[in-house]
DNA sequence: TGTACATCAGTGAACGCGCGTTCACTGATGTAC
DNA sequence: TGTACATCAGTGAACGCGCGTTCACTGATGTAC
């Protein structure tokens, strides 16, 4: 049964969608090309007049969630005080694709690795605008910094089977990056 | 054909060994116990004498490769050069397990999680050893921001696939650990 | 110490099963007149 | 604008294939005397 332009069109968000949210809830390798359809609302076999192939899903995808995600413009504190949050940890499905997929975009296929990457800089630039007082260079440099204490400090808050230490991990790190970015409270901390 | 009991001990720990390097290069889904068996020299059959299952093993390997990590202490600065240098970047098999696995424990068994757990209480409490001049719960908060800031660094620098960026992001990580955690030079940078 | 037998580590074929992918078919949409 | 036909998005069965796991068998090791 044919379907509208219209139609396609949407079902093209609505595939991506659901491959976006079940791959940072679950990994590239264990969702699999029929898991996305269905939660789509489509059957399996009408994929390959979507994608290629799953590797390509998975490009696309990546390229399709950091393409969104040109998010408002905050100070890193405030940033890193959402993102280290217990929430933003126990949201795998809607949370920080980097910090879900990050490790295992490795292994991946060039175009999914470029797909990140540009994710990567596009962050880098954001937050370097988010940090106050400091010269483009050290403010990129700060950036960097905070960016991967962040999401480090995710993968580790995730990892952990004991609450007390997943928060003492995400609490901790926020208040370390909060004292390198902010020069007045540095000093108290001492 | 039966083995000695010495040499049933070797092929264990062969085959954990073996694991180790399979698993941190591609992956906990990407090897197959096939592959393990036979980086360890034996067939895939003799496999179920040793682990109840694949996911035995996983969580085995954790145990065991944290086990025996108990690596000699330095100071935060220098462990930092080593742990954001390309050559560790590049040396995914023989690298940081948490590097390279720790995002995908989440999805695996409550075992494997807490041999991870016990693995970064372990590097937790070396770093925080690690750091002078700090009372212990300061020590200890910049050794969780700074090992966040490295584990987060190397999956990012990974995952790039531009090589300029990927340095950057490793010496720019580099250099903010250090501003943050050597008050002397932390001066100079401003 | 030497011999006879029981044990069991390792082998490789075989098993279900689920995956990515293909394909003949269906019927609503889009187009040409 | 209405009608007739071509197009093609979606369906679901089917395909190889490789995976984790099982199992009957083999023959060297360990043990009892």
């Amino acid at each position: 049964m044919r379907v509208s332009r219209e139609q396609v069109a949407e079902n093209r968000q609505k595939i991506l969608a659901a491959a976006s949210r079940l791959f940072r809830e679950r990994g590239f390798d264990a969702v699999t090309v029929a898991d996305v359809m269905k939660a789509a609302g489509l059957t399996h076999g009408g994929f390959y007049g979507y994608f290629r192939s799953k590797d390509d899903l998975i490009a696309q995808t990546l390229a399709h969630v950091y393409a969104q995600g040109a998010a408002a413009e905050t100070d890193v504190a405030r940033y890193a005080a959402n993102y280290l949050s217990p929430s933003h940890r126990d949201n795998l499905a809607g949370g920080c694709p980097t910090a879900a997929l990050g490790a295992e975009t490795v292994r991946q296929s060039p175009d999914a690795r470029a797909a990140m990457a540009n994710g990567l800089r596009q962050q880098i630039e954001r937050l370097s605008r988010g940090i106050p007082g400091l010269q483009a260079a050290q403010a990129r440099k700060a950036a960097i910094g905070s960016w991967s204490a962040m999401v480090g400090a995710v993968i580790l808050a995730r990892l952990v089977d004991d609450p007390a230490l997943s928060d003492e991990v995400l609490e901790a790190t926020r208040s370390w990056i909060g004292e390198r970015n902010a020069p007045d409270e540095k000093m108290k901390s001492r």
